[in-house]
DNA sequence: AATCATTGCGTTGCTATGACACAATATAAA
DNA sequence: TTTATATTGTGTCATAGCAACGCAATGATT
């Protein structure tokens, strides 16, 4: 028997007042990469009372741009803002929605169905993807809630709806993105190795790249910083420590870069 | 003063009832490309009592797929089916409508303009862009329509609401598209000349391409008959004629190219 | 001090590409 | 009929980028 939970009061709002807010029929939801541990995560949220997982998404107001729902979507469930976010494509299949979650959610709370409720029509939902830093302090604390969780994006499961699909696609955005534009600024730390970033490359790309070629090509790219620091600590001879150069990382992503892995 | 014009009434039909048809807020755009006398052209519907343009667009039904919504727009105004069609972006600002234009075609059939009427709140929409071959018979059909005209992409003006954004940004991701996928098929005739083809390229890419390095690279593709025939007539040497290897272009737009231009 | 995995830097050969030369040819001009 | 002209078909050459690989340097472990 599903457990009654408190729900804060703006909660109880949007289901009963919802469609005085937003607009109709459209939702927003992100995909937040991030990378750790050698692999690719996304940030997903526990729907209540469900064993299901749900990528962190919302509504559109009535008179608010698209991109600032997705930002603002962002911000409330990560703390993190002006990142790298990008719309990737529209999930629009009549049977995407699952009605039986937001009835659940009526009942939970003792508020009589009503007929034709926005909630429990069909929902078209634009999709946006961002990369997010792993280590960021803001981040530590969001996902350090029990309802929260960085699933593997190779691992996935127990997602609802259509959310698996939308994390794949947006993986495949994220592949052929980075043929031409730079990528990693957002999902690595400050500092970090040569080798950490070919890592990241390699779990993009799901597949392993010459270390010497990638070092000449990233430099080439003309991207980065080499710092003087060296991280010492390893069992072995000692990497350099880079940065991204933000300046030229700004120019890369307007002008574009060249080749393709 | 405008001109009273008899409408079908379906046209009426949905002005009164769409909101029991279709979905609330959304609507999809189509960019309609064609290629005519070294010219990208888009195709454009005359709005009504009007000096402006717009895109053939159209509203989602209740249970229908986005992309079947796009499809049937397209079919209904232009003949053909079939085509490739891709989604490419949304467009949500909250003052992109203008809810004079529906206002108008609402006070011209005596139609009392209902409070909250669905057509006059604020629209999302898909789009998405089409290439097809001009010289196609059931175009032709369509075009020489009093109320449909064919516009120079570089050329444009006195287009609806954003929809000459819209249409630039289909240039956009047809140009990128250009980098790894095979693109002509549906836009050249089913025989055509290598200069003829360079020329499609030159003309999205914009920018002159080397005659000889074009012929090369576009040959490595390996998606082109070489046919026997030879197109005579002009005042030159005669080039040989292609046509599309169909099955090995359809094998290319889903295994991609490789180059960039 | 020896070992060892890893890193930094360099070399080689191949391929794609940009720039250009030259012969072939269909029509127009003479 | 001959010549001129613009365009097309084919080829060459130098260069840059890239994949594959060699080798010395280094920092911790033994």
């Amino acid at each position: 028997m599903a457990k009654r939970i408190q729900i804060p009061s703006n909660k109880k709002l949007v289901l009963e007042k919802g469609d005085q807010i937003y607009q109709p029929g459209i939702s927003v939801d992100c995909v937040i990469l991030g990378f750790q541990e050698n692999a690719l995560k996304v940030l997903l949220l526990k729907v209540d009372n469900t064993n299901k997982w749900a990528l962190p998404g919302g509504f559109i107001k009535k008179n608010e741009p698209i991109e600032h729902a997705a930002d603002r979507v962002l911000q409330e469930r990560t703390g993190v803002q002006n990142i790298f976010l990008q719309q990737f494509n529209v999930f629009g299949d009549p049977d995407r929605s699952d009605a039986r979650i937001h009835q659940n959610r009526y009942l939970e709370h003792g508020i009589k169905i009503p007929k034709d409720n926005w909630l429990l029509q069909r929902f078209i939902t634009i999709g946006f993807y961002a990369l997010v830093d792993f280590s960021d302090e803001n981040l530590k604390a969001v996902v350090s809630e029990e309802q929260t969780a960085w699933m593997d994006i190779n691992k996935l499961s127990h997602l609802m709806m259509d959310h698996e699909a939308i994390v794949l696609k947006a993986l495949e955005a994220l592949r052929s993105q980075l043929a031409y534009l730079p990528i990693g600024r957002n999902l690595m730390p400050k500092k970090f190795t040569m080798p950490e970033l070919q890592k990241l490359y390699e779990t993009i790309l799901d597949r392993k790249l010459d270390r010497r070629n990638f070092q000449r090509k990233m430099l080439g790219f003309d991207i980065l910083n080499k710092l003087s620091e060296i991280r010492k600590g390893g069992a072995h001879k000692a990497p350099f420590l880079y940065s991204f150069n933000d300046k030229k990382y700004q120019k890369a992503l307007k002008d574009g870069l060249y080749g393709s892995w």
